[in-house]
DNA sequence: CGGTGAATTGAGGTACGTCAAATTGAGTGG
DNA sequence: CCACTCAATTTGACGTACCTCAATTCACCG
């Protein structure tokens, strides 16, 4: 299983994985790394540790989980060779970090001195700060993906997702490195339904499995479009999606208006 | 309807409002600025346009969404006073910004110009990188409650998040800027649900209703615990989240962690 | 006082979660 | 090499929470 990574346009550094699309971080970044290596199924870091480091993975997976009250886990981000994470507004972690696959390793940047080169290097935190936009982008698209759709589109959105990693889709190959119950924690789904919906997608041809973590798109279109007939319905009820569009409110916002206006002018005097 | 902002511990700038909780940008920042105002209803920007500017909301309300390919909305965010968005990794915006309120301004960053600025002054980036991290925060604890949770825990999050929001909530008092139709397109749900949800929430005594846009928070224990009885379930079967718990799976580990360490190889040579 | 859109309530269907059983497939020991 | 074990995955059956469609009530406004 011979692997090509230098499919994209970006050029990897010497020594460097470089899966991401916004490519290495500055040498005067990297030369903070300490590099460590860390066993399947421990976590690298829990919810409310300390967050003094921010983190790349080098080789491997992981996510970025929580455990929920009723003892699920929900897991916020899958984390692949190439990414950045770790970033914490507060001083403690607010999501644990679980390895999914042996021999994962990660960089660790010490958050301090990553600040102060931050501080004092703006090549350094325009790359950041791209990083985090980037994040930010992707939990969003995440987030319209969670909201509103079924279980084929979730799944297929997924499947599309990965395929967008440089570490796991190579064409329309995949090999994917967390197992059923992980993209059902990803996707906020029953294992069964993420089985029966790739059960569904082969069916209509849109993939081929070799096993079940290698998945090969053959229909890219199909997988695009996964929810054409449930998606049927809405296009009866137009007035349904017109009528949601946000109408005046005028009362309701005469009254934000002005409460709005009037702590303004409080902090004008 | 007289509304003090200063319960919180952070200063506001004069002639600011300065609700989030980082507190006022750095003012090189603020002289880029300029104001703007718009009408509810109209798009402050769409999907695909160019990202050429930073902003930020000053007063009113404002939602960051998509028109998903059902034609239906998906809200991603919230916009409150406060509130800095506009940040984008591609040079087009991958969202669309709607006013919600009539009165809604803004303060416009040209975006060239603010990164200029973020590379030539620590201070501007440190506050961009912190709200950044902060958005990222936010949306990783939106992907929990979008995930995990049925009807009530949705609304109930909901509305505890926008207790949380100084322009929304003083103390357990919230004024919603929103309508229950941006309100089921936040949380991904039917209006119906939506507004089922409330009723019910009445009906257990954790709120009441002055009228839909002004709710009081009269138990807020009542509120965080919404879903005691659809959790229940869960406890029965504890052994479902412990299996659900990554364990070693060494095939696909070992063919993985072999395809990391060759691209390694083949880059560092 | 009628008009209008928002919000609520009601009734019924369905996609998905849950529980349970069958199947696959890799690792292990004879 | 083959039986056995154990976990992962798939398949099946069934109940229910939520979505949809429809009707009603509510709040504001001319």
């Amino acid at each position: 299983m011979a692997v090509s990574i230098s499919k994209g346009t970006h050029r990897a550094a010497a020594g460097w994985i470089d899966c991401a699309p916004l490519g290495r971080l500055p040498e005067t970044l990297e030369l903070l790394a300490t590099r460590a290596g860390a066993e399947t199924g421990k976590p690298l870091y829990n919810a409310g540790d300390a967050a003094d480091s921010w983190y790349r993975l080098l080789t491997g997976a992981a996510c970025e989980c929580v455990l929920t009250a009723d003892g699920r886990r929900q897991i916020v981000n899958f984390l692949l060779p190439g990414d950045l994470f770790g970033f914490c507004a507060r001083s403690r972690h607010e999501f644990s970090v679980e390895i999914i696959v042996d021999g994962t390793a990660f960089a660790r940047y010490p958050r301090r001195q990553a600040e102060e080169l931050a501080s004092a290097d703006a090549e350094v935190a325009s790359a950041i700060r791209q990083r985090a936009f980037e994040s930010i982008s992707r939990l969003q698209a995440r987030m319209v993906l969670l909201g509103r759709t079924n279980a084929l589109e979730k799944v297929s959105a997924f499947l599309l997702e990965m395929a967008e990693r440089p570490s796991v889709g190579i064409g329309d190959d995949l090999v994917l490195p967390m197992s059923r119950y992980e993209i059902a924690d990803y996707l906020a789904m029953a294992v069964e339904t993420v089985s029966r919906a790739i059960t569904t997608l082969k069916a209509q041809g849109a993939i081929t499995l070799a096993n079940s973590r290698q998945v090969r798109i053959t229909d890219r279109l199909a997988l695009e479009h996964a929810s054409a007939e449930s998606r049927r319905r809405s296009s009866l009820a137009p007035t349904d999606a017109s009528g949601r569009v946000s109408r005046t409110v005028k009362l309701y916002t005469s009254s934000f208006a002005s409460q709005e206006r009037a702590t303004s002018v409080r902090h004008a005097g």
